[in-house]
DNA sequence: GATGAATGAGGTTTCATTCAT
DNA sequence: AATGAATGAAACCTCATTCAT
């Protein structure tokens, strides 16, 4: 029989590396980087110890390509298009649009506000989230000063302030945090 | 000679205790529970390793007692006075003594959260806090609904959350995060 | 290259299972299940202290290996042929027959007198040796019944009581011990 | 108030000998030599930890006194009247003797026959019982010889074997154990 | 004599990582 | 690429003993 192309060699290491890291992501957000063993992560993905270090050349390594990961869709929606938000509106969809990613990926921001504490890894941390909240910053930013707030930083802090602990709470309470309501309330008064 | 008497020791064992809890709160606060290492928060509080247990019996007790102790000064401004929030001044007045209670004890509220999403010491969490959380709940919900809100609920919850979300930026940010700006923008939007 | 077969694996396991136990054997028989510690065990055995618990989850867990694994050649004497002593010649049989198996297991049943009176252990002791005694005691019973003893009861007990004197003796005193000669005024007075 | 004479003192030091020495004993033959700690016994004898080195300089020296102490009554047996068994009568004088003397301090037996396998003790073990272990197979030995036992030794051992099964067996099964019973049986095999 | 705070060696156990196969 | 046995540093905790008072 003939050899696997290299294409398929490469595709096999794809789909190993995603089934490591979901795996990866699942304990450290359940119960945090430190309690999540490699032993545990490597039975998770049905792995062997020692082929987890064929993927992963160390744990920290694993986190930060968990964590690459996991900011995508987050990245993305700022880097595919250029916002700037023109309406009420579209200010309501921007937040909503956070909220669905949050949403749609919750172990990971477990993960993240879970890190978002933790010296050991901030390091890792500022590298690479910054990029992205310097980012969300500025879009609340600008939409604040257009609508003539006279302390725009302010607001656009206060308001990455209501979306991390909003996000949080969601996160702890799970079904028990009235998330729909509370994000009426934010629009109602940050609008 | 006469051994030291019953209150030199007293004392004596009083002091110690504060120092290692301190130490203690220091270390879980900056480098996490699991991180900080009982060697280190001996090293730290000038103590032997053997001794710590002479004082705390384990090192989830010396949390225990650390997370007792930290939450004292916010648990005395529920308990001492029946908090009725009765015009937008006492808001503000509520609102800004949170966030000295906060400020004077940074350590403490970092390590608070760090441990929020922490499974391993969620219990321990759940029983120290929740009968706080809850009566800082119902304190925000009465003013609201006070004022006319048509969904008290939500806007408590959010509330919530808002304290939460700058008290974690504050901490993580520290010096960086405007504060006294953000809160002028709370008053102005919830009182 | 390819990993070691299942089988490999299955046989190294089995092997460095049966070498630790055998280490774990000999020091708790010789310094007593306290004092003979996993280091020392792991030493004995030429396995890294880690690797131990990659075979014994604890160092209990051990003990009851070792226990279940020494009590066998007894266990088998019993549950393989349903013993019914037929005569004077079987009921000398049978007792020489016990005292070959600890002669050819001395750490064994010193482990055995040395745990006996260890409160610490007791209940493990119980779950597994309680159902070969009442084996052991019923078997005497039903001779000294046949032979009419009026209160074979107590001659089973004594019996048992007997074995276990002197099996303690011969295994503190080792070579001191006149083993024969003592056998015989057993068969002596008791047949 | 004049002080303590030197005799009161030695009084009071004697007392508090004994109160630590019975707390020892207590803890020893319940739980073991090694995992009771000085702490424990200590606190049994409602002394201080410190004050316990003011009576015993280490926790092997109260062990040796405990166990000197403990054989008293035994050796008193043999030392004060020349023990010579001139009679079946007298045989099972002594036998049941031995016993009453055992029943009486059960806590000392039972810390006796747990140190009977301690290789760590060995040596002191060695050192208080062998005078007495002599003195006793002897007495034994004497009287299977005056009976014509063709192997009095064998005899004697065996019965020493015996006294030694049935102490740990009454030892172990406490009530359990049918002592008078047995104590008949054996009477009447030996005698 | 009396107290209990203090020490530190040593115990059990965990785990990221390496390595022979 | 794959396996899991092996390592050893480091974690938590215990306890006999010492020492200042």
């Amino acid at each position: 029989m003939s050899p696997r192309t290299i294409n398929q060699n490469k595709e096999i290491r794809q789909k190993m590396k995603r089934t490591i890291m979901d795996s990866a992501l699942l304990l450290f957000s359940e119960v945090g980087y430190i309690t999540a063993t490699m032993q545990k992560i490597a039975k998770e993905a049905n792995v062997s110890k020692g082929n987890l270090y064929n993927y992963f050349e160390s744990k920290e390594t694993l986190l930060k390509n968990v964590l690459q990961y996991g900011i995508k869709p987050f990245s993305e929606l700022y880097t595919n298009n250029q916002i700037e938000l023109q309406s009420e509106d579209e200010f309501e969809q921007f937040v909503r649009a956070n909220f669905e990613i949050i949403k749609e990926n919750k172990q990971f921001w477990k993960l993240y506000y879970s890190l978002l504490t933790q010296t050991k890894v901030q390091p890792l941390f500022q590298e690479l989230f910054s990029p992205f909240l310097e980012q969300y910053m500025s879009v609340f930013q600008s939409y604040f000063y257009k609508k003539g707030d006279e302390n725009p930083e302010a607001t656009a802090m206060l308001m990455g302030s209501v979306m991390d602990g909003v996000s949080l709470g969601f996160i702890v309470m799970e079904e028990n945090y009235p998330l729909e309501d509370v994000l009426k309330k934010i629009i109602e008064k940050f609008k």
